[in-house]
DNA sequence: CCTTGCTACTATATCGGTACAGAACCCGAT
DNA sequence: ATCGGGTTCTGTACCGATATAGTAGCAAGG
């Protein structure tokens, strides 16, 4: 029972192999009457369709393109903003006729995806820009897109403006008088800490912009910056870090937030340590992600449009498939972020004026 | 410049393609030495290793897996449950070194990734089963897992027990004294539809249990069920169809929600309409999703393990890989439900006794 | 000295398609 | 009658690897 192959159909139609391949890719190379019985011939012998790994040997190409990540996929699953991201994307990559393949960046195995698996191009998403799986991708020569990446100039990316967003959002906590502010945000390290300035270049790149935004429009006024790195990890991380930056002696009246859902646990902690919002305490997120509306209060926080960001970064895929080597220089794009004012921001409670 | 390729090397080092690739695939079958020679000369050639095209042709496996969804990826994306259940398979596939292929069941153009994309196996999650997606991958035999689905018996699959999970659900309603509920689930009509008993077998497979556990479990009990089927679509349509179940004459003391997405957009149309919950009005949601937990009151839920559901879909999926045809009968899985009081459910306001 | 059994490497035959360059045929125009 | 041009189909040569069987060389055993 070996497989059904073309020359299986070729043989039972009696005619070419590259009759019956025509039939099935390009119909416009043989009459309708024999594309029919070609057709007809081949449903009877159960043959789906032209192998897509044979078939991708002798393109070159697939038809799925690669989407990296850094970070464990389940915790990336968790993230809200990713997978709004990750829609987008897929939404538009899909409508191309392509796939999307999740490639992990953990060297487990012998096996690994970003080496081993046939892809067209691929996504980079706010990845360590030293870790292995992009090695991989680079010496294929793989056409990229960088998302949330430091921009490197002959590889097309997408990035946000979460410099500007992050200084708008510290300006905004300076306008209403606050000193001494917060910063929440993720780090590599594996422990909580606080009050250690972290050294910026090894942060990833979103929390380095954000952090370099609000840290220089801090110091910039003059006013104090208090610091809690959160390991990459669950909500509880997230909470507990948020608590003990609420609990030091000269508590911050506000905090910034690396992400809506940062945020969240922040008010979450606020509320058990019988913390106001707005009142006893400030907080702004970043995202504007739908947490944001639901929060009580509504949360102030930095809106970027991930919709379009995906879109974005799809269609610089697609269009450097389409063009393969077409070698126009490399597009970088930069999308807007806007602060976003609601309930969760207010002045201190004591505002010496 | 003709691509580099196994041979490429031969010629450089002198010995035979077998070799190279031997150095590769299978270091065992040569001398240290010479493989170290085999490898300088790859790297100084710039190989960067089999063409996953050529291998996946040869060796008849591809290292990737597909997923296929019914809905707009983008939907599917913004659905926190299943994406957290996508985290689990995620993880657990790509620690085999195996990749997620994401495969669109529309049929945009004339590349349809499940017919086109190569692939090893495929889980099939919560699909409409007549679609054309899913018609080609049983076509091309691939092995299949199906989850959230219904069971078929020649194809492995996991399920939830979302009959048992709704039936508790109502059971507590009627317990606390409820006899006017509202069920809110979404079907596949564009419209919202008020009071319109549907057709269960329309539905798809975990609406349909969840929708026929509620249904029975009040029925038994003689109580009034006013239904609300909700588009599959965003969040305002979840409200807006809440807020119409909400404003009926002979409102409901009570909801029961398909999922806590759902419950949290009922709970902020009660809010609207000034009902106060659990005093006016009695929620309940299904999924325990983190939602449930951030939402204010928190919510009485029925909970599922998403994570273990990946899992466990992964295992069956790798078994099958393993075990080539190895046609030991199907496992099916049912996993429990548990229902979980929170805060959002109480007797109704004048609860006869 | 001849067999046996390793180890280290090679030769050949696919895997299942598709690109490309014909070949056969028919038609209308010269 | 000849020729150019279109349509429809065929033959051949790969695409880049790997499974399998086979060969050479060498050490140990009888």
């Amino acid at each position: 029972m070996g497989n059904v192959t073309l020359q299986t159909i070729a043989d039972h139609v009696g005619v070419s192999r590259m009759t019956v391949s025509n039939a099935f890719s390009r119909p416009d190379q043989l009459s309708a009457e024999l594309r029919d019985r070609v057709l007809a011939a081949a449903t009877e012998l159960g043959y789906v369709g032209p192998d897509p790994r044979a078939r991708a040997l002798k393109r070159g190409n697939t038809g799925a393109v690669g989407v990296l990540l850094t970070k464990s996929l389940a915790y990336a699953f968790t993230d809200d903003v990713a997978m709004r991201f990750f829609g987008a994307i897929a939404e538009e990559v899909t409508s191309q006729g392509l796939a999307l393949t999740l490639l992990s960046a953990d060297e487990t195995g012998t096996h690994v995806p970003a080496r081993d698996v046939g892809m067209d191009g691929a996504l980079v998403y706010s990845c360590d820009p030293t870790s292995p799986a992009l090695g991989w991708l680079l010496k294929r020569q793989l056409p990229l897109v960088y998302v949330d990446q430091a921009e490197q100039t002959d590889i097309p990316s997408v990035n946000v403006d979460d410099y500007r967003g992050a200084q708008a959002a510290a300006r905004h906590l300076l306008d209403l008088g606050h000193r001494k502010v917060g910063l929440l945000y993720s780090a590599p390290e594996p422990e909580i800490a606080i009050d250690q300035a972290p050294d910026p270049s090894l942060l990833p790149h979103a929390v380095r912009q954000r952090y370099l935004g609000w840290k220089n429009e801090l110091d910039k006024a003059g006013a104090t910056a208090r610091t809690a790195a959160v390991p990459m990890g669950g909500r509880e991380q997230h909470y507990e870090a948020a608590r003990q930056l609420l609990s030091l002696g000269e508590r911050p009246t506000a905090v910034l937030c690396f992400s809506d859902v940062m945020a969240a646990e922040a008010i979450r902690a606020a509320h058990d340590l019988q913390l106001q919002i707005p009142e006893d305490l400030s907080v702004v997120g970043f995202d504007d992600s739908p947490v944001a509306m639901q929060l009580r209060p509504t949360l102030t926080t930095v809106k970027q449009d991930f919709a379009e960001k995906g879109r974005l970064a799809a269609k610089l895929m697609t269009d450097a498939l389409a063009t393969k080597a077409a070698s126009a220089p490399a597009r970088h794009y930069l999308l807007p972020t806007e602060l976003i004012v609601r309930e969760s921001t207010a002045p201190p409670r004591a505002a010496t004026r």
